[in-house]
DNA sequence: CATTTGTGTGGAAACGTTACCACTTGACGG
DNA sequence: CCGTCAAGTGGTAACGTTTCCACACAAATG
């Protein structure tokens, strides 16, 4: 890689031993003498040298490497998601490669293809709605993949998430519970992201008939928050709750009831998903659905790690996430 | 890389040419007569044949992949930051490894060394501030390394990035103009930040003498932000205004003004740094910095990939950022 | 004592490209 | 008609490892 680099052939040399043995040394393994192995150590330490990840992933075949594509990265459970996923990873001796697709699936599909060129040997992608062509590619190539922030037994892929559906019938049933009956959804994209249309399916199943749920769809920020929100409060009988399918859009269905000048909960109870790092210390503190994100991830990274070393087959796993009840919602 | 790929030889055979002409085609180089090209084109097609990029990296000792660590990823401008690099890296056919240090030195650096084993040609880092043994390492490496978000021509490498100092100085006088006497600052850890640092002393620097400012110290997160106005307000006299070193510290400000019942901004007036997505959003909206971050990070890429390409040095720039004046500032 | 079994070591062929050099054409100018 | 040149093409040695195979030698076995 750079001038100075050395090779494993002058760390050869310099200990007087062939290049068989120098690789034996450096990869811990098979029969050395101990003489030979300190041999060899003291001179691959005075040489500096590093050996080729670049050869080694050549004759081996194996970059050690996976891909990871998240949705968004900002205000988001997924960056504590790759954020764990690196972690394991390099626990375990792996690369991590990251893109975002922005919920698109053609950034998604571009993402993807860009990281396998980079070398990564298994994906990690969030949902299970992706580009055909994609799939059908990862599967000529026999890429092990994982589907996240998930729960689908019937995915192509094995799933490792939690069950959006049953978190967003809690939701619903919280909300019902304190007595609302016109509750405002407000949420992301939905068909780009089947997680949003499964938190969607449990509000609607969930539940009961004497509800009414009014939809509102824009991008997964505070400023659709707010906006959905004024248009929910444009309604009448007004809604007496709101439910942001992110925690960002949550914020911002407080930030516009606050410029409303109502007062929370009382005039107005608003839930989120996801507890965000700030949900907690929000005002009023916010009423969500905690996502079991780091579980999900180290497990998602220890399963395609296992399945590259020993292709064992990746087992679905579905995590429980939990209503966290904060000041954010009240009787209605 | 997989048991159904094709290498350039089966190309070459199927083609009926020589690998070298193969190698031609798809380097889009060198004379290449078209009939020949178009066969070369087809079997490639055919085969489904995709270079192998180990390979390629390990004779051509180029790996076209460029680090960068950031001390974080949530809540901050270096999530697009992130992203802006990866656009214009993308365009300019380079790969992009990422890693974040969570503001530690050591993270840092042990992030730098598992990039750079990643394959990392360059490095670009947050701030100028780092361990000087990695430092030293590039050095003899000879690995190209910029450093962003931060302005300083003193530094060991070329910084890319804005004047924290000077935007700080604009910061307090824009609350002086406005009569505020008693400010509390705030901030992230600043011994693990020259960032920090330098806002502070723009801020210190910047003041009249009338002025008094009173810091606080936490974590960049909403949670410190709301602590350090709560101890700020339990101060006599109280301060007149609150200015977070980071939107996100600004925002758990607004959250614990809110919880206390004060009325903002008459009451206290609150600035944030940063502009995150939601700043305009939030209630109050709120006044903050602007930082040049996506023009600083395609700038940033650009120069490493010319230093790459062509070994050009690369040229220090500073960008402006500007005051964004909303509704959360007000008269003392 | 002859034979087998380990144990430690080395030689050299891959791995899939690029890049240097050499070669074959046919065109062109003198 | 010969020499020169350019365009197009191919042969092959790297690049830095791992891994298969072979081998030397000592210890254990019959």
């Amino acid at each position: 890689m750079n001038v100075t680099d050395k090779t494993i052939r002058h760390v050869a040399r310099e200990a007087n031993v062939s290049v068989t043995t120098v690789s034996r040394v450096m990869n811990g393994s098979e029969k050395v003498s101990p003489a030979t192995r300190e041999k060899v150590l003291k001179a691959a330490e005075k040489l500096h040298f590093t050996p080729s990840r670049t050869a080694i992933a050549l004759v081996t075949k194996r970059t050690r490497t996976v891909g990871v594509v998240v949705p968004y990265l900002d205000n988001s459970i997924f960056s504590s998601m790759i954020h764990e996923i690196e972690q394991t990873l390099s626990e375990l001796g792996y690369f991590l490669v990251i893109a975002v697709s922005n919920n698109r699936i053609e950034e998604e599909t571009k993402s993807a293809d860009r990281l396998l060129a980079m070398g990564a040997e298994g994906l990690i992608l969030s949902g299970a709605d992706h580009d055909a062509a994609l799939l059908s590619r990862l599967g000529v190539r026999n890429i092990p993949v994982i589907f996240t922030s998930i729960w689908n037994e019937a995915a192509e892929y094995p799933t490792i998430g939690y069950d959006n559906f049953g978190l967003a019938r809690i939701a619903v049933r919280h909300l019902e519970k304190l007595g609302h009956r016109s509750i405002a959804v407000l949420h992301g994209p939905s068909d780009r992201s089947d997680r949003t249309r499964e938190r969607i399916r449990g509000l609607v199943e969930g539940k009961s008939d004497r509800t009414t749920l009014l939809f509102f769809e824009g991008e997964v920020s505070a400023e659709a928050g707010a906006r959905g929100t004024r248009r929910a409060l444009e309604r009448s009988p007004k809604p007496t709750a709101v439910i942001g399918l992110s925690d960002i859009i949550a914020l911002g269905a407080i930030f516009e009831a606050n410029r409303q000048g109502l007062t929370l909960p009382a005039d107005l109870s608003i839930m989120g998903f996801d507890n965000l790092e700030w949900s907690e210390e929000c005002c009023p503190r916010l009423t969500t659905l905690e996502l079991p994100t780091r579980r999900m991830a180290r497990a998602a990274a220890e399963a395609i790690v296992a399945k590259l070393e020993t292709d064992q087959p990746i087992a679905p796993i579905c995590f429980d996430g939990s209503l966290i009840i904060r000041e954010s919602t009240a009787p209605a």
